[in-house]
DNA sequence: AACACGGGGTG
DNA sequence: CACCCAGTGTT
């Protein structure tokens, strides 16, 4: 039996019941998918069924605000994820007449579809013959056709998806993508894959050669940088008890385009109380004085991909009204990072 | 071709 | 702690 006989074959007897699978509906598809690039099932599932019972429909999602959608978004990371999905919703119903795109090369001009996207939504919805390459299918394809090229390089990106397109199951295109995608995750996993009970040990290059544990072959990634970040949080006291802060939304490049934060004192060093003393006013843009504190005696340790954030926060009692404050019953209302969002927890806010 | 972009799970 | 996750867009 061929490669893909058994992948689909292995799939139709394992496949999860996860919440997309139920239908073809390309918005359903392409939700799940801009979901799950580089997230797991487990970690994107909860925010799939939050998103499509808030949109329904595509024309839902258009005219939403934007603060709305990262709202939704918040805590799942790549922002940048939220901000295309909605322009793409946007472009489906500008320029599309709300009918969802049924081709990879009308798919591919929507923003943040990409190679893989495009692929995954016109196989599973129209069963068109194009190859999924991701993670898994990069391990899988890796492994058992035994090849070293590096996976992140361009030659391995070309490469891959060529294989990936000659191994193609010859009709039911649809189920094999998913298939060989699942078959990465549950059954050819990065660590401890389970070889002993895989219905390719027999052909497998890299069982044969005691190659699983190096395949696939990729190239290592750049150095994380580290960054000194001390949030100024004011505390707007007022008789009547409607406490207020301030909060600033993040513009610019760099990370959490568009997410709001207290705010931000970045420095090259950590600092101290009198170097906080010595910026507040420029930073909060007020000239009154402040009664300052650190709220957490040990820095917070907040690690992205390429950055490690050591944080303090400083809470600054301020005896005065301020126009643009934001009550803290509002709060919740702003999509804000999950290092902020986490410190608003405990900080009882 | 390299880099930036989050947050969480796993061994 | 290092690696990975249903990748894409920018430089």
């Amino acid at each position: 039996m061929a490669f893909s006989d058994k992948i689909l074959e292995w799939y139709n007897k394992n496949k999860r019941d996860l919440p997309w699978r139920a239908s073809t509906d390309p918005y359903k598809i392409w939700l799940s998918e801009i979901i799950l690039q580089q997230t797991r099932v487990a970690q994107g599932t909860p925010y799939y069924l939050n998103f499509i019972e808030t949109f329904p429909k595509v024309s839902d999602l258009a005219s939403a605000k934007q603060e709305t959608v990262l709202k939704l978004w918040q805590g799942l990371g790549y922002y940048s994820r939220a901000r295309n999905l909605h322009a793409a919703a946007k472009m489906v119903v500008d320029d599309y007449g709300g009918r969802f795109p049924d081709t990879y090369k009308k798919l591919i001009t929507l923003k943040g579809v990409g190679d893989y996207t495009a692929s995954a939504i016109s196989s599973i919805c129209f069963n068109e013959r194009q190859a999924v390459v991701d993670g898994n299918v990069y391990r899988v394809l890796s492994r058992y056709f035994g090849v070293e090229i590096p996976i992140n390089s361009t030659a391995g990106i070309k490469y891959f998806k060529e294989l990936a397109l000659e191994v193609l199951h010859e009709s039911n295109v649809r189920d094999y993508n998913q298939g060989i995608m699942e078959f990465g995750a549950i059954q050819c996993t990065p660590k401890n894959p389970n070889c002993g009970q895989c219905p390719l040990k027999e052909s497998c290059v890299a069982l044969k050669e005691r190659k699983t544990d190096v395949l696939p072959v990729k190239l290592k990634k750049t150095k994380v940088k580290t960054r000194y970040f001390n949030y100024l949080v004011p505390l707007f006291v007022s008789g009547n008890g409607l406490n207020s802060t301030l909060l600033k939304q993040r513009t610019g490049k760099g990370i959490w385009q568009d997410l709001w934060e207290f705010p931000l004192l970045e420095s090259e060093s950590d600092i101290d109380l009198k170097t906080v003393k010595e910026n507040y006013n420029r930073v909060l843009g007020i000239k009154e004085e402040a009664m300052v504190t650190l709220f957490n005696t040990e820095v917070v340790v907040h690690k992205l991909s390429h950055q490690h954030l050591y944080t303090k926060f400083w809470i600054l009692e301020i005896d005065a009204p301020m126009p643009d404050a934001v009550p803290i019953s509002e709060l919740h209302k702003y999509p804000v990072p999950v290092l902020i969002s986490s410190f608003m927890n405990a900080f009882k806010f």
